[in-house]
DNA sequence: CGTATTTCAGTACTACTGATATAA
DNA sequence: CTTATATCAGTATTACTGAAATAC
């Protein structure tokens, strides 16, 4: 049982792309069944990132006209993905945010994680400890890289 | 340092949707620079799922016509995310895969995991060990909880 | 002659832009 | 008079269907 570091990363990489490949299995359904196209996903994964936001925002983020990007939060909102409230210091803006059926469809698209509660409960303690461990190591180092890359 | 099950279930979720996020985060411009369209993103959906397929089965998985299916795997393939090879037994059929162009896109689409081996290499022994013993566990329950499903 | 796929009209919807209108 | 958004033409592309053509 003793494993080199390489073997290691080898065994953690394929243990890993096991259980991506089960959330994927989640997320496809979610994919076939929506009626959504690509520019109304990338509004609603500029708001997730960042809430809330206003309509020049917006499209700013997307890259695109004003009425553009108007219209695709007008699509959101007719979904039930997103909703408006008037800005309360001026008026004639409008804040855009996701409703909880946006944030929930969107993690459900990308992540596919909404099972992960239900497996964790059915774990031991051993290996919940294992696993903390794990990824609080892993998340030390993505927050690591960010900084190296924003310097 | 004595944690309950459930506070051990609670921080291995905060700890993964960290995790998530900063894999989302290298979603995010992949998704905003595609120029691909829901349908043909759902037709590179399908065949990472299998491969290869023929029209017919790609028509069928999508619930939708022979014609339309025909129509998305030639975006797919002047995108250079797919490939035709004449079937060998039957020259009436079109085998269709993935590229490793498109396998790639996909994976970038959707998990967002291409820096995990970098990051794996930078994890010490321990980290990897216990990090391997948690995905383990939650694997062998993800496979059970299909087996149920089946069933 | 059946089967797999492609090609051919033809329709509907969406995204997009730029100009104009409305409101603060 | 400026700013933020909405509304209004108008265009281009895409997805989609069903029917006819092509290839095996």
């Amino acid at each position: 049982m003793v494993e080199t570091h390489e073997e290691l990363e080898r065994n953690v990489l394929v243990q890993f792309r096991q259980m991506m490949r089960g959330f994927k299995a989640n997320c496809a359904p979610v994919w076939m069944s929506i009626d959504l196209t690509v520019p109304q996903f990338r509004t609603l994964m500029v708001l997730a990132e960042e809430e809330p936001l206003v309509i020049g925002q917006i499209a700013q983020r997307l890259g695109i006209g004003l009425s553009t990007g108007g219209h695709l939060v007008d699509r959101l909102v007719q979904a039930g993905l997103a909703e408006r409230t008037e800005d309360s210091e001026d008026r004639r803006r409008t804040l855009v945010r996701l409703t909880a059926a946006g944030e929930d469809l969107y993690a459900r698209l990308l992540s596919g994680i909404h099972q992960l509660p239900i497996l964790l409960q059915q774990l031991d303690e051993k290996d919940l400890a294992a696993l903390l461990q794990g990824l609080q190591a892993i998340n030390l180092h993505i927050a690591q890289q960010s900084k190296v890359v924003l310097i």
